[in-house]
DNA sequence: GAGCTAAAGTTGAGTATTCAACTAAATGGC
DNA sequence: GCCATTTAGTTGAATACTCAACTTTAGCTC
């Protein structure tokens, strides 16, 4: 077979891949920027926050809460640990199985996270949707889409 | 003035910001597995090599290596004694500016990056490119620098 | 129910990045 | 020419993340 072997990226190829990069680098360097500004926490954190937020009871297991978060276990292990030490997150055990522990929201997590999400939300509007007609913001929730799709697939 | 404060994202920015998000840090710590496995360094750092590959005699000034890879200084600093010290780069002095630096690309840099450039292109296009149509492409050229454009602005 | 494998989570070491403080040389009045 | 201000780059400490190794408990299978 012919295997045509390094199919270099064409012009256009090339401006859609560099663009993704710098624009993605640039607006999660943005946000983290903000966000350890007017919270004391980076991006990452914040969505920990968050996801536990949306959550019933405000509580999630550490697996489940890692997988929402796009995190390792590993990641979310240590980031829990800063979280608790700060006072926004606590650590249960799970009585179902004695392996596990849920996550749990504090008083102190969930007023950190009101106070810092209408600043949040605005810094999306400023440094992303702003700057998008409302075309390109239909067009990037498709494209978005279809590379988490193609990348939750097995073969990576 | 009606502030109608914290203007919360509708349901299509909220897709269209989730899915970016998303695809960003999945792509992002793909390509990074992949080259680290690869070539045995992360992509910021790969992104280096690559600058001063495309420079003209293999070298830039740190100043603009570091605007050109969206690094700030100390963080070049300190890629770049990493990246000595692996023997892929050297720092020699500047003639002309005795507080200046110039990076220059080693030939053992110029074969890792030889040895690692198709497998990456691969990468690039199976994590991204191959999950989206020639049009969805276009688009994302267009939107990354709209974002680029908007966020190299002054007011942040 | 004993033993095996898988799952849940943690830990420690190593690496990358940030931030603030620093040194040294260039530049711009005056 | 001299002093103040920029500019170039480095450094060290603190934080975040990765990877591999580990502990503990579940769940199977016989």
């Amino acid at each position: 077979m012919p295997v045509t072997n390094p199919r270099w990226l064409d012009e256009r190829e090339q401006r859609a891949w560099r663009a993704f990069v710098t624009a993605s680098r640039l607006l999660l360097d943005a946000l983290d920027r903000d966000l350890q500004r007017d919270a004391g926490m980076p991006h990452t954190y914040y969505e920990i926050l968050v996801r536990l937020s949306e959550a019933p009871d405000h509580r999630l297991r550490m697996s489940e809460l890692a997988d929402a978060t796009l995190a390792s276990r590993s990641r979310l292990s240590h980031a829990a640990a800063r979280l608790e030490e700060a006072g926004w997150l606590r650590r249960v055990e799970c009585p179902t199985d004695k392996r596990g522990h849920y996550a749990v929201l504090t008083d102190a997590g969930r007023r950190v996270l009101t106070a810092a999400a209408p600043g949040h939300v605005e810094a999306v509007r400023r440094h992303m949707l702003d700057a998008l007609t409302p075309e390109q913001v239909d067009q990037l929730a498709g494209i978005g889409e279809a590379v988490v799709a193609n990348l939750s697939q097995p073969g990576s």
